[in-house]
DNA sequence: CTGAATCCGACTTGATACTG
DNA sequence: CAGTATCAAGTCGGATTCAG
């Protein structure tokens, strides 16, 4: 169920840069994914995140406590061990996200190809 | 069909900055929708986006042009005249554009409360 | 009417280093 | 392990002014 996450999982989304529909800040989208099999580890999350820096992923994270998409539970260890994990509400996310992704594959070709018919018009 | 825009039309979706999904930059997303029944004019985009200044919308439709969501025409006349129109990978948008704003209608509601909730506790 | 040119402040993101 | 503190850089949207 909570298998490691690749450290490659988003490298075959690259441009998604290029795509018009963006889930929350640059990270929320994929935090979302990672935790959609289950709640992960702090320093797990940073794996597939392409070496996010902890202060942003901190930051990330608690904008997504306050918006109520996650819980934060941390265990009284040594060492200690923080897991995050996605509510309900964070959970009626994926279907939207799954949605934007269909929609990403069948059009984003087509953006990527009139973005570059454009540059060739600039040269 | 292509009615006169309202003035008003964006006024009810205020907390749209709290809304996990954005489509596009700032104005892209309305601009789509303003675009939905047909062409519009330059100056006739500006009066529902609530006195954007003309340097980000022509900004907006550029790069909406060159991603191929809308064209532009212009008409040799006096005084000038330049319609955008929604192309149809533009048109592809409103259903995902649909499924958002449903989305937000459910959802958001519990966002907003998560964050007056966290608010509550840091005063 | 439909923009373009310039300048600017605010916000976002990241690099780096450090702590309980 | 799980963060925080500080600093630097880049980007975006906007105000203002001017032009075809």
């Amino acid at each position: 169920m909570t298998e490691p996450l690749d450290a490659d999982m988003f490298d075959a989304m690259c441009p998604s840069g290029a795509l018009p529909f963006q889930i929350g800040d640059k990270w929320t989208e994929m935090i979302v994914i990672c935790l959609a099999d289950g709640p992960r580890r702090f320093t797990e999350l940073r794996v597939p995140l392409g070496a996010i820096t902890p202060k942003v992923l901190s930051a990330t994270l608690r904008a997504m406590r306050r918006d109520g998409l996650v819980t934060r539970t941390a265990y009284d260890e040594n060492p200690p061990r923080v897991e995050y994990e996605l509510t309900e509400l964070g959970r009626s996310m994926l279907l939207l996200i799954d949605a934007v992704r269909a929609w990403s594959s069948q059009y984003l070709p087509a953006i990527l190809a009139a973005r570059q018919a454009s540059e060739r018009l600039d040269a």
